[in-house]
DNA sequence: CTGTTATTGCTAATGATATGCAATACGTAG
DNA sequence: CTACGTATTGCATATCATTAGCAATAACAG
């Protein structure tokens, strides 16, 4: 059921949206079973946990759904929140090679790039 | 006087390091006050808060101070949790082109690179 | 059907951070 | 130097997300 309604939803969702998602379908659980059950759907590979830098001051982390997803990173609009997903090797590319040059393996990484979107552009100028 | 420690501080720090830092000076300081005087600190440029994905589990925020430092991004290894911190302008120049297709004007990013330092890599292959 | 284990919900603990408020330090005008 | 208004502090307490304890229930094997 969880896990359903996780597949369903099509953007970044906190603990508490879930439940909402979840009591929409005619399932109550507890919160405190869904923080419980989080974890193994991460390691699963289910989910990701993609707690925003920009936003993180209070408020719940947020995750994504990446079953199936390629891999990757988010472009944020500072003023609507708005948030882009992209994938560009390029970049991952020289990651590696920053790595390298510190004779580091890399593993994986977090990058955020926060901004102003087409529209806020216009409206706040 | 806060800022004297903080400015003292060769690396990340928690708003508790603060305080012990102050102790060890002489200065003892409410918890309360150092958490109130982050923010400013923040807002002047003088300290970064940077929380890295990787540890966040758990634990205070960590910050670093950033003033009359370059702009530079961290590498973590995941085993020793050591943080090293580098420029690569080429990576900043590709971000800015990410940002510009997708009509995005860039403001900052938050980027860390994580994966397994040389000495972690020998201890642990 | 019955005993065993895993999962749930509820309530209460935890830990980081924020807030209310009274006490104190500070800065300035006289 | 002194008196007063403002800003800063500490303390105790609140808040909020997350976790843990525990008893009740569901799932499941024999």
């Amino acid at each position: 059921m969880l896990l359903d309604v996780i597949c369903n939803l099509d953007f970044h969702f906190t603990p508490e949206d879930l439940q909402t998602a979840l009591a929409d379908q005619g399932c109550n659980m507890a919160l405190t079973t869904i923080y419980r059950n989080l974890p193994s759907l991460e390691n699963a590979g289910i989910i990701r946990r993609t707690t925003f830098m920009e936003e993180q001051e209070r408020g719940a982390s947020t995750y994504e759904h990446i079953w199936g997803k390629p891999h990757h990173d988010h472009l944020l609009c500072q003023n609507c929140g708005q948030k882009i997903e992209f994938q560009y090797d390029a970049l991952e590319v020289l990651q590696e090679e920053v790595a390298r040059q510190h004779g580091f393996t890399l593993l994986r990484h977090h990058m955020e790039l926060v901004g102003l979107c087409p529209q806020c552009q216009e409206s706040a100028p």
